[in-house]
DNA sequence: AGCCTTTGACCAGCG
DNA sequence: TCGCTGGTCAAAGGC
């Protein structure tokens, strides 16, 4: 693959914020104080994760990206190259509605996170995805195939870059050598270093200039809170970790599970569960009143593909009901990892990524797996917790939190599962 | 009939 | 040990 391919891609996801005419702009861009929520490593957001004194700067990172500085020549241009118009945006399929109509919404993030402002109509939840990452797509993958990756007309653009923000924050810099308990330690540690070699040049990109542009980015939050390596080809995580997903609907059918009012929160929180048998993915979504998201948080990685035929995903309303779902099913499964080594180390990391839907068997085996495994989930939902809460929310535009648990289990489809409950639902002979 | 949402209760981790 | 808080459970009702 040739970076000739990065570019469009990130490019494309630099016009997704391009200037303040386009859905999205850049308001704030802390890069240089990462403290509390996975500060460390001295940039803010995921920058910051480069920040680590392992990774190269924004800069550099960008040089890396374009190594021949051919299809990226700058920031700048990148920013005003890749709008709507641009060739780019346009063989992505991208398309940025109008929002001059629309209220324009801030949000306030804390120090080191990368804040998207979306303007959108009135009453517009953020829940169509402006694309989805397939399961088992790494970024690199998705360099690779740009072809696969449709960003949705007409929605809300929210780009799954978001969501290597916060990993860039905590997982990599709170920890670059850390090792997690049990497992993924190997993964975190690598993790910032494969950051630095720009595993995610998108942000990298998008985030310096957006200091530089001083633009203001509007748009979901993807967070990812566990440690990631993508230093390894074959762990590189699916993509769909970071896929942006409207709450509703996302490709996948959700079961609501719970609701309650957070502590910090002005919004009520809802637990959502996929309902696919075995998949362990879950999302809080956090909503305002008037019904828009302010904070979307994926925990887990999907082990199978979007519904096709996902009856759900119609009121996504995807206008181009295929976005989703179809771009996922579209991700070739020889991106996947599926190489056995790779599975002990981060596949897992990665929510929303998936797999085939074959992977059945592994699930079947995947509820054993872990069933012993304490569960530490609820610290490391904490750990994001502080960036979350700490997030004023003034906000209106959604915040995508991509968490993903370092506490999974090794099965034999090479991903690490954990297992949060079971149930035996009615048809199914087997429990869920 | 099956699945989903709602919602109060329960559970577990943490200070 | 207790209270707080977040997450999950599960009954009831709706679609």
């Amino acid at each position: 693959m040739a970076f000739a391919n990065h570019v469009p891609l990130w490019a494309h996801a630099l016009g997704i914020f391009p200037s303040s005419r386009e859905l999205f702009s850049i308001s704030q861009f802390d890069s240089g104080n990462s403290s509390g929520g996975g500060g460390g490593g001295g940039g803010g957001g995921w920058l910051g994760g480069m920040g680590l004194g392992l990774s190269p700067g924004p800069m550099t990172m960008v040089s890396h990206l374009f190594p021949d500085g051919e299809d990226c020549k700058s920031f700048s241009q990148l920013l005003s190259g890749a709008t709507a118009a641009s060739p780019t945006a346009q063989y992505l399929g991208f398309s940025f509605p109008s929002a001059s109509s629309a209220p324009e919404r801030t949000a306030v993030l804390p120090p080191g996170e990368l804040r998207f402002k979306q303007s959108r109509p009135d009453g517009l939840a953020v829940t169509q995805p402006l694309f989805a990452i397939p399961p088992g797509l790494s970024p690199g993958a998705l360099l690779d195939s740009p072809g696969t990756f449709h960003p949705v007309p007409g929605h809300l653009g929210m780009s799954y870059q978001h969501g290597f923000l916060r990993m860039g924050t905590q997982g990599l810099q709170a920890q670059p050598h850390h090792v997690q308990s049990g497992y993924a330690s190997a993964s975190s540690s690598t993790a910032a270093l494969s950051l630095g070699r720009m595993q995610f040049p998108p942000f990298a990109v998008s985030t310096s200039m957006m200091n530089q542009q001083n633009l203001s980015l509007e748009g979901p939050k993807i967070i990812e809170s566990e440690p990631i390596d993508f230093s390894r080809p074959d762990q590189r995580p699916p993509v769909s970790s970071f896929a942006i997903d409207k709450p509703a609907d996302d490709g996948y059918n959700w079961r609501k599970y719970g609701q309650k009012q957070v502590k910090g929160s002005e919004f009520p929180r809802s637990y959502y569960k996929c309902t696919h048998p075995t998949c362990p993915v879950k999302k809080k979504v956090e909503r305002s009143l008037d019904g828009q998201i302010t904070e979307i948080i994926y925990k887990g990685q999907h082990n199978h593909q979007p519904p096709k035929g996902n009856k759900r995903a119609k009121d996504s309303g995807a206008a181009n009901g295929s976005s989703d779902v179809e771009e996922s099913s579209q991700i070739p499964l020889g991106l996947m990892p599926q190489d056995p080594e790779s599975s002990q180390v981060t596949p897992a990391q990665f929510s929303g990524t998936s797999d085939s839907e074959e992977v059945g068997d592994a699930d079947t085996g995947a509820d054993e797996g872990d069933e012993d495994e304490p569960e530490p989930k609820r610290r490391s939902m904490e750990v994001m917790a502080p960036d979350a809460g700490s997030v004023h929310r003034t906000i209106t535009e959604p915040k995508i939190i991509v968490q993903t648990t370092s506490e999974v289990d090794l099965l034999d489809d090479g991903y690490r599962w954990r297992k949060y409950g079971q149930k035996l639902v009615k048809g199914n002979p087997y429990p869920r």
